[in-house]
RNA sequence: GCGGGAGUAGCUCAGUGGUAGAGCGCGACCUUGCCAAGGUCGAAGUCGCGGGUUCAAAUCCCGUCUCCCGCUCCA
């Protein structure tokens, strides 16, 4: 059912210019997706939306673009380049994956008991363990006795096998070379030299780094890191008093393990952050601030609020160096997950970067003479799984008479007027009696007020209507014989398929009042 | 990355070795004129890609890419 839902919104996706796989006629790159024509729109207006709340609308929060490619010694102090690279094993009896440092801890020599959800299973791989490791155990119901755990020190997590594959290290950070020349000159001249030879794999492995490292950069895994870089810029040349904070939107680029539900993990995605900077001792207060604020923000522009919900961290969910965190989730088709993190992350990266930088990243507070390093609470919304999210809220299906008796199915996206990609569909009833000609006026002066408006003539009104339900256009101005004569049109609902009629004159004034209402 | 499922027209899918199909959608025209109406005609497919088996492959085999589900990670 529910994932009948989610096909159902990739597809009207695609059919209707929403989202497009990447280089589809290349056969698709892997997690990479296309806004088209009506997906861009979407995108901007919800990005938009949240540029307008977070920092328009407020004196305390300035907005900032930064490069996605930043000094590489920012991604050493953000600990990105270290905590990036999780050594991952995957279980060699029961194929679960998992992280090395959280599985359970069992010393080499200790008797290592596996369990399986029933004895058909333990049975199995009672078979094909004693088959492949050549070594005989003994079952009793669901467990199996008699190995012992390995070297490594740890066992599986899921059936406690000390079977296991090679540690791997997943470099979650993409890398590039920054500069003209191609540092693969300098590696082949290595190797020319003769400077490779002999060495084992792990020094190779350092070698070949150490030789590409003087040109290696990497594309941003977050944009926060920006914000707290250039925060002493931004407080000096904003002449802007704590709290404050700093807001970001953009692309990050993550080498996720596994990119997964079409738009909502991905390796390229866009993000809305700010970083909120406070007095310590604040910062509880602000983070109770802020989860509020933003769930509120969500539930604005959704037709099921419930759908939206707070979760707190349990403590050993906790990044190291948050205090506090809050997810926002949403209940996706596959269930809840997240959309957004509001984190109280203290100190520690104006602390990390002022260490690293040797430049002092503190704030003086000239009423009290006080100086001391701001923590930080940080709202962190991914913009492109916001569009995911309004997409799935938005999505409705209901049964609709039609003129001939039978029930049909009507499909809208029921998106908030001021997401909806287009605004008003203006259509003459007919092609006939200069309604074309006057609904092209219309059209015309929605374009001049830069409301995205859009002037259909094909096919029957009916169909017209259900097109632009489709894609969510709020309203749809019909101009018709009676146009013609008093001028007035009709203004059509995309929920409720109710007409009126205003003056044409009217007409603007009346989409601008209702987009502002909505 | 590992395990499982899938890829045929824009979309949804049928087609299991013998001339690539349907519904919807799309385009033109006729008719109608306020909720996917009817009619006529039409365009549209590297059957994901590459290789192999075969007289013959969408169909069988191998490889590969992409998508979906699970594990794991995160905005």
């Amino acid at each position: 059912m529910s994932q009948e839902l989610m096909k159902k919104v990739v597809s009207l996706c695609k059919r209707r210019g929403f989202v497009y796989q990447s280089s589809e006629i290349y056969g698709g790159l892997k997690s990479a997706y296309d806004y088209g024509p009506l997906g861009v729109e979407l995108k901007r207006n919800l990005m938009n939306a949240w540029w307008r709340d977070m920092v328009h609308r407020r004196e305390d929060v300035v907005g900032l673009d930064a490069s996605i490619i930043m000094h590489p010694r920012v991604w050493e102090a953000s600990g990105h380049l270290a905590g990036f690279s999780d050594p991952l094993v995957d279980c060699l009896v029961c194929k679960e994956r998992f992280r090395a440092d959280k599985a359970p801890q069992l010393a080499a020599g200790q008797p290592a008991v596996l369990s399986f959800p029933d004895k058909g299973v333990a049975k199995r791989m009672h078979e094909q363990i004693e088959k492949q490791q050549e070594l005989a155990l003994e079952r009793k119901g669901t467990e199996l006795h008699g190995a012992t755990a390995g070297d490594r020190g740890y066992v599986c997590p899921n059936c406690g096998s000390p079977w296991l594959s090679e540690e791997r290290q997943f470099n979650l950070m993409f890398k590039s070379s920054l500069g003209a020349t191609d540092p693969l000159g300098d590696v082949a001249s290595a190797i020319e030299a003769g400077g490779l030879e002999g060495l084992s794999g792990r020094e190779l492995r350092s070698k070949l780094e150490e030789l590409t490292k003087p040109s290696a950069v990497y594309l941003r895994p977050e944009t926060a890191q920006a914000m707290f870089v250039q925060f002493q810029n931004v407080l000096q040349s904003m002449a802007i008093k704590i709290p404050f904070g700093i807001a970001q939107m953009g692309k990050s680029f993550r080498n996720e393990i596994t990119v997964e539900h079409f738009i909502f993990r991905s390796t390229e995605f866009e993000q809305m952050e700010m970083e909120f900077f406070c007095e310590p001792g604040t910062d509880d207060e602000w983070l109770a601030y802020w989860k509020e604020a933003r769930i509120a923000w969500w539930r604005k522009f959704s037709n099921d609020p419930d759908k939206f919900k707070l979760r707190p961290h349990e403590p050993e969910e906790l990044a190291h160096y948050a205090k506090g965190c809050f997810d926002i989730e949403y209940d996706y088709p596959w269930g809840w997950g997240e959309l957004e993190g509001i984190a109280n992350r203290t100190d520690y990266d104006l602390q990390k970067h002022a260490k690293h930088s040797g430049t002092k990243l503190d704030y003086f507070d000239p009423t009290d003479n006080k100086r001391f390093v701001p923590y930080v609470i940080e709202p962190a919304a991914g913009a492109t799984r916001g569009v995911l999210v309004y997409l799935i809220d938005a999505y409705t299906e209901e049964e609709v008479a039609t003129p001939r008796g039978t029930t049909e199915t009507r499909v809208l996206l029921k998106l908030h007027p001021q997401l909806a990609p287009i605004k008003v569909a203006v259509l003459p009833l007919t092609k006939k009696d200069g309604m074309p000609e006057l609904a092209r006026q219309v059209v015309d002066r929605f374009f001049e007020r830069g409301i995205n408006a859009k002037y259909d003539e094909q096919h029957a009104i009916g169909k017209r209507y259900r097109r632009h339900d489709e894609i969510g256009t709020p309203w749809a101005l019909t101009i018709d014989h009676e146009s013609l004569s008093d001028g007035t049109l009709t203004i059509r609902d995309r929920d409720t398929m109710e007409q009126r009629r205003i003056s044409i004159d009217g007409a603007v004034d009346e989409i601008e009042r209702l987009l502002r209402v909505g």
